[in-house]
DNA sequence: GATTGTGGTATCCGATCGGTAACTGTCCCC
DNA sequence: GGGGACAGTTACCGATCGGATACCACAATC
């Protein structure tokens, strides 16, 4: 659970390079998805399991809990017999949204260009 | 109505992840970076490592491949003595630089949230 | 012909990631 | 009280990724 520094042979310093850190917002497999499904209504662990389907729970675990740490997610402990939590976007979360699904339109049309123009001369 | 039981997914039941695949488009490593650096004018292979500095030949080849493949980047000769490339994103791949930086803009405001608002216990 | 510079590619290798399965602990129901 | 469901966590393990290095192709130059 201790966040793992990138250990480089190379012994560098820190590049600073805010694209790589920033991307690491979205870097996992799943990550991408984790936030799409907690665009709507705050879930439960196992609806997104559900939801996202394939996913083990092992690595929504580890996402939920990485997204956490980044400020993306809360978890909000729902108070009743069965102690569950609900896990929700925040604020700034939810700006991640359009982000996504600007990459995501972009990919759908990368995707439709790719069928009816097939450039694939390489 | 003892627990709340929402099976309602968020009425998204997707095919083929459209997520998934369309991360992949920025899913190596260097990738946001190469689209980043190639955002400008078009840059030739040794001049894109230069920039991105750290990273290695084989990586950013296998990346510019692999963009070149899903359209984002489009590689043109340069006619000259000694034959050279340039890379340059497409029409698409230029639509993939706000979605990213959008990406970074949440990010740097997740970090600026962090320090001045540190994360409410749960 | 050999050397150099550009523009890559192939191979090896270790680190990391993600999946599977097993496990824990609590609560509900029979 | 036992079995099952929920909510995760942990151990292990194979696949993959990325880095370093070495190498190749070609033109111009010496």
């Amino acid at each position: 659970m201790a966040l793992r520094v990138r250990k480089s042979k190379v012994s560098e310093p820190p590049p600073v390079c805010p694209l790589t850190a920033c991307m690491k917002l979205l870097g996992g497999a799943w990550t991408p998805n984790v936030v799409w499904y907690l665009r709507g209504e705050p879930r439960r662990f196992g609806e997104l399991r559900g939801d996202i389907g394939r996913i083990s729970a092992k690595v929504l675990s580890a996402r939920l809990r990485q997204l956490q740490a980044s400020g993306v997610v809360v978890r909000n402990a729902v108070a009743g017999s069965p102690p569950s939590f609900e896990y929700e976007l925040s604020e700034l979360g939810r700006e991640l949204v359009p982000a996504i699904a600007a990459i995501v339109a972009v990919g759908e049309k990368l995707k439709r260009r790719a069928v009816t123009r097939p450039a694939k001369a390489r």
